[in-house]
DNA sequence: TTGACTATTCATTCATGAATGATAGGCAAT
DNA sequence: ATTGCCTATCATTCATGAATGAATAGTCAA
């Protein structure tokens, strides 16, 4: 009798249904425009069932953003790994491009996270949200710990390693439309105004947040927020 | 804002209407021919919502069941707690009479006692009907202790009170159809070997049960089962 | 500009009954 | 007597969408 496996995939695979048809139609009208309703006909459930898998809209947005730090972090430390000894640019190329590969997917996910931060979230969502990214936070610092006190990171202070990988990745996101990814890394000068203003900036998140034990605005701190935490 | 109050008072009348319908189904046709479909018609509700309301169909009878006890118990003590001192036979009668007032009920809670003890039941129920035992058991100590040490239990040795009170209206029950109350009264003789009998059936019922802590086998103990717990 | 009132939209709840599957009774076949 | 199979019955589950009510937008008067 494995019928209630059978039934306890089907109701996994319907979640996956759920979030891939949310994601659609996030990017297909904006964030603003997406109801319960559209996502159930999508998925050709009823609306109800929806809420067997989520407790709330928020709830939806919520897993896809988690889902998507995970992959993006995911990436970075496979990127890392593969990387020569020592080399900073390759995997933080990899993780931009990685971003990049849909900007219009990564932009929503920057206002997702925006406006999640801005709604007050259910507590058990806050601690998985939380939890995620304090076991993405200490996954890569053992990485980088391990294959990065080398190359780039030389030219910069010890207790700013994880700033830098910061700088780079974040500022290289935001710089997109401005400039190559290259010129962010060429310009060391920049590279290390970036730095500071990066590291300022995550601490002035991670304070207004409350979501994090990690303190990103002590870059001395090894336990550096987690790449992805670091929408808006 | 009592909105939220209204729904719950609406939501518990519904109950009742629930128990109301079941048991007068159960007096209707018998245990074996009910279905949760007829008492959920009865209603005007759909089947679903029985379950919203209890977890299972012998939930809804172990609930009448209870409810009878209780109403037997607080019979009783209000009887015990009006009679002249040491008079056991006027709250004996009472309690007895009410039983007998709709003898098919009380005869159909004998078959149902029977049924729900048969079934395994869910831990939680047996939880809650093992402590609303105890609760009479000892609200029924009480009364007795402080108002009955006269009268006719002067005739049985002292760790027989209860047994006697139990022997009292036990045995009358039993005997509904073949002797009159008073002629249980009267006989002195039959009546002792009553009290012995039924200290022990109450004993073996305890012990197949696994329900009590009160050991009802052990007639000197000070906590003997509560009437309503002798069905069957 | 503000407040008060109404209308609208849409997230969330909840009663529902169709669907599921467990159980029991009948009926052969061994 | 026992085993396996079929069927019917009925307890229980679960997806559903109509109903609810909270939040927001729209309207108008002061």
């Amino acid at each position: 009798m494995d019928k209630a496996k059978e039934k306890v995939q089907r109701f996994r695979a319907r979640e996956q249904r759920i979030l891939d048809a949310a994601l659609e139609l996030l990017l297909e009208h904006g964030e603003e425009k997406v109801t319960v309703e559209q996502i159930a006909e999508r998925v050709d459930i009823g609306k109800g069932t929806i809420y067997k898998h989520f407790i709330s809209k928020t709830e939806i947005y919520m897993r896809l953003l988690m889902d998507y730090e995970k992959s993006l972090t995911e990436r970075l430390k496979s990127a890392v790994a593969t990387a020569e000894q020592g080399d900073i640019t390759a995997p933080a190329r990899a993780y931009f491009e990685s971003r990049m590969a849909d900007p219009a997917r990564d932009r929503l996910f920057q206002r997702l996270e925006e406006k999640i931060i801005a709604l007050n979230l259910a507590p058990e969502m806050i601690a998985e949200l939380h939890a995620l990214r304090n076991s993405n936070a200490s996954a890569l610092n053992r990485v980088f710990e391990r294959r990065m006190e080398q190359g780039v990171l030389k030219k910069v202070p010890a207790y700013y390693y994880y700033s830098t990988y910061w700088a780079l990745v974040q500022g290289a996101v935001e710089l997109y439309h401005s400039k190559s990814f290259a010129d962010v890394i060429e310009d060391r000068e920049g590279l290390m105004e970036f730095i500071m203003d990066v590291g300022v900036h995550i601490g002035d998140i991670s304070n207004r947040r409350h979501l994090s034990g990690t303190q990103a605005s002590e870059p001395a701190q090894s336990t550096p927020s987690t790449p992805g935490s670091s929408f808006g």
